[in-house]
DNA sequence: CTTCTTGTTACTGA
DNA sequence: ATCAGTAACAAGAA
């Protein structure tokens, strides 16, 4: 699923790509993807030229030369976004359900062509994400709810301290909670705690000082290390090029039930639990 | 056929 | 106020 460090690569990937490029045609076929009428979705967009894509937490802001404006993109669970220059086949290769890597495809819901005719896909298997376009009042309504950006400077250990004081919620709940911190999703939150030796199911104010350490140090490493490998593909993410992420391999918990803990001198089986409303993956062994 | 999956929001009840 | 739990959204996998 889409978490920060996947969302973070298709954000660099277009930011290189689709930056300056003008836009020719907008087609929607799927409206309820798009939360702005179709029409002032379409009108507005039809001729704007990229200025900028960025994001914060899972959520992706593009703005445009000569507009306040902002689109908002969310991915949720298997929301993607695909950029294609014309006639190019699509890399990915050899998909072994016949024809899904050329686009667009059954669950391609709105396409943008440039000027230059390359073409931007959103599909969207589940079809719970989201475009939308949203004045600057409403883009600080948006941004108000989100929490710290787990890899900037101000989220520091002193404030990671600061937060976890007077919380009451288990570790796992509060990982996924976003307007604590912003971009971190069931797959990376089960990793994180498997990192720092800590039971999701714990409370976060039992937890010393020590742990409270190593979750903050986890949180910025792996993260970090996700982005580095270009995100974590486990079934539906691709990148803005089609491809999968390289992260999978490097999971040590997630989707891991009923094998061995790979923690050195721990005889651990990973179990599976149902916390925070999530399958959660831990070792009852290893994690205290 | 049923059950499970996931991000987010909304809702309920403690 | 705060938190836990669940339903809802959709469609596919097992």
């Amino acid at each position: 699923m889409p978490e920060l460090p996947e969302v973070e690569t298709i954000v660099r990937d277009l930011q290189r790509k689709i930056k300056g490029k003008k836009i020719k045609e907008v087609k929607v076929n799927l409206p309820k993807i798009v939360k702005n009428s179709k029409k002032i979705f379409v009108d507005f967009l039809v001729g704007r030229k990229i200025k900028k894509v960025s994001r914060r937490g899972k959520l992706i802001m593009i703005n445009f030369i000569d507009s306040e404006k902002t689109l908002l993109i969310h991915f949720k669970m298997t929301g993607q976004l695909i950029f294609q220059q014309k006639g190019k086949i699509i890399a990915g290769g050899h998909s072994q359900k016949g024809r899904l890597d050329d686009l667009p495809n059954k669950y391609t819901h709105i396409i943008f062509t440039f000027q230059d005719k390359s073409q931007l896909f959103y599909n969207d298997l589940r079809q719970f994400g989201c475009l939308k376009l949203v004045s600057p009042a409403q883009l600080t309504k948006v941004l108000m709810k989100f929490g710290y950006e787990p890899l900037n400077f101000d989220f520091s250990l002193e404030n990671f301290e600061k937060m976890v004081k007077n919380k009451k919620k288990n570790v796992k709940a509060f990982l996924l909670d976003q307007s604590l911190i912003a971009g971190i999703g069931n797959i990376y939150a089960d990793e994180i705690l498997f990192a720092s030796c800590v039971r999701p199911q714990k409370n976060i104010d039992t937890l010393n000082n020590k742990e409270i350490k190593l979750i903050f140090k986890n949180i910025k490493k792996i993260l970090q290390r996700a982005i580095d490998f270009r995100g974590t593909t486990f079934n539906n993410y691709r990148n803005a090029d089609g491809k999968k992420g390289g992260f999978k391999k490097l999971l040590k918990v997630y989707g891991r039930e009923n094998k061995k803990c790979v923690r050195r001198n721990c005889s651990g089986i990973i179990k599976k639990t149902k916390t925070a409303g999530r399958g959660t993956h831990f070792c009852s062994i290893c994690q205290k």
